[in-house]
DNA sequence: CCGTATCCACCTTGATACTG
DNA sequence: CAGTATCAAGGTGGATACGG
């Protein structure tokens, strides 16, 4: 079962657009996506609910990132055929797995981010 | 140094751009940035080097990606004084931290994509 | 060799209005 | 309540041509 790496740790498929790292990446870079994880990390949540958590969220894109991860099998919608409608969002085991490397990463960004910054103003100080 | 927290385990200010999850995140969502910083983890290399290693890279998006890379204090650019020019890239300690966070993210997609396209084509499948 | 400069096609997001 | 439809704006990345 050994992948075919390239002399660095990257899989060689990494260039391409299917590569597994590509496509989560791509996923939690969304604006919104890791915002709704988060916010479901401690149960379900109906729609209404999201979006009033989710401050600044159009409808639009929280019914289209919830609908991309229903899709991806990171949530599970469920309709409860009542007036008025009732809908509730909640994570799969897939989808609270994925809280572990964002965690990972949250944690590194919040504990270099002063390092970055630094860099930056150090940077723009001296342009050339 | 305790930060406020909302309900959930994230910060209250992740809502807005300048909240330090986002900009890493925003930065390793480039699609150049990964591989960039793969490619410079054994080591320096030229600009010639990193644009033959990762295929397929604009010369704009990798002087760009590097530009900013050095901006934010994850690679030094050092210029020989020589014809022809000879430019180098090393990682910085920061820019090879980075690779941590990011290695977790790629183990964890490489052990979960074949549940999340499992899901894709069962959810394509039974569109409603 | 190591870039810069321009232009352009695409994609993502947001605002707004409407509906079962 | 929980969406859908439509349109417009801005940003990202790529192609191409040129420069020190």
């Amino acid at each position: 079962m050994a992948t075919v790496v390239e002399s660095s740790g990257l899989p060689a498929d990494c260039y391409s657009a299917d590569c597994p790292t590509r496509q989560v990446l791509d996923r939690i870079a969304g604006k919104w996506t890791v915002l709704i994880v988060d916010s479901l990390l401690q149960g379900t949540l109906r729609y209404t609910d999201l979006s009033r958590r989710i401050e600044g969220v159009s409808q639009k894109m929280l019914t289209q990132t919830l609908r991309s991860l229903e899709a991806d099998g990171f949530v599970t919608r469920t309709v409860h055929p009542v007036v008025p409608p009732r809908v509730e969002y909640t994570l799969t085991p897939l989808g609270r797995s994925l809280a572990g490397p964002v965690a990972a990463l949250r944690a590194w960004a919040e504990e270099h981010i002063n390092e970055i910054e630094a860099a930056r103003t150090a940077h723009t100080r001296v342009p050339r």
